[in-house]
DNA sequence: TGACATAACAGACAAATGTCTGTTTTATGA
DNA sequence: TCATAAAACAGACATTTGTCTGTTATGTCA
């Protein structure tokens, strides 16, 4: 490969790698080297260590494909958690979707306790919930005054502020053309599914 | 390793190889021998192939650590994209904290052409958009009518909705408390930075 | 010009890794 | 009980890959 200035070629580098390992496989040493045209394994791996020295990425020694980006280290790893859909016979189930769906979040949770949800109705927009807005669940059976909940009542799924009233649950919107949803043990049947973590909107 | 009933073992493997990915770097064959106590290499490989056929995991042949999700190939790969600071001197400037904090996104977008922001005043919160929400933002100087853009107005930067008047440019707040930019020659410095493509939320 | 740092090249070896053929164990159902 | 399918085991080989030692080329600056 010809001459090029300092740190331009490593720069490139780091580029390619950073976009394999978030694709999915970081590359080998070799890999760098045919991909950039070295003729010399040593030129990738001069540069790759280097890379390494200037903090830019992790390394894990002797092991293949041993690069990782070092903010896995001080961050939650991304996981990913699937997309539910429509309220069947009064349980979730995935969306009918042929590829079922899964969206991308990093948080402290676990990826099995945690479920997303796309909003449908306005009873939420002064909390700043939009219809189609996807909302990041985590299961819990129980929750705290103040929390923004996803219930299932009857056989819908709703978002609601939760609230108690008297020892009683109480479910508000946060929209004066809503009423709250006061759940009684002869009216349809109520469970909490869990509570709001992260909200999204996709807005291109 | 003890005998399991049929898929048991193998979605324990799964599990383990997509946390895997997600989190930099598929495992080797082995690395799942060793991760399952089995006593051959051929038992983990003999499931990772069945995960293949099953098509739950993509694999490139003959490469170390092959294994990769099949989501991957449809939808867009994981982008990590610097979250931006305070403007200094009219310059948009990473954030100060230590660690440069990223966030990953997944768009059609390249991520050199990408920032994330956090929102700071109440002035979109009729948009959804509230205190604190981190937007990400497509860089490109101009805009189409009805967009939410982030512009740089004198040394400060502000989440607006974009119109036209006569001509002229406009931004919107989405709050009866705030009143419309109206950009002149004579006035502060104005740049239209990019237009909002996702608002993101935490409520932990 | 000459010292110096960085970039790139050459060739090699040991370990890690993908892959293969064949065998044994365990559960299930006719 | 026997046939069958899935799970797990054993041992081996060729390739890929990380790593190493040393050399040559290119640009920078005094």
């Amino acid at each position: 490969m010809a001459y090029t200035s300092p740190g331009e070629t490593r720069n490139k580098i780091y580029d390619f790698v950073r976009d394999r390992i978030l694709g999915g496989m970081p590359p080998t040493t070799r890999e760098v080297q045919r991909a950039f045209g070295f003729r010399a394994v040593q030129s990738a791996r001069q540069h790759l260590e280097r890379l390494v020295v200037e903090g830019k990425l992790a390394k894990t020694g002797g092991r293949s494909r041993g690069y990782r980006l070092p903010e896995f280290g001080k961050a939650s790893p991304p996981q990913l958690i699937a997309m539910l859909g429509r309220v069947q016979a009064g349980e979730l189930t995935e969306a009918m979707e042929d590829p079922p769906e899964y969206i991308m979040v990093q948080t402290r949770f676990d990826d099995d306790e945690l479920f997303a949800l796309a909003v449908e109705g306005e009873s939420m927009l002064h909390a700043g919930i939009l219809p189609g807005d996807i909302v990041i669940v985590r299961r819990q059976p129980t929750a705290t005054p103040g929390d923004i909940v996803v219930a299932l009542v009857g056989d819908e799924t709703t978002v609601k502020r939760y609230r108690e009233r008297d020892g009683r649950v109480e479910l508000h919107p946060e929209n004066e053309a809503f009423s709250p949803i006061i759940p009684r043990e002869d009216g349809a049947p109520f469970s909490l599914l869990g509570k709001v973590i992260e909200v999204r909107r996709s807005v291109e």
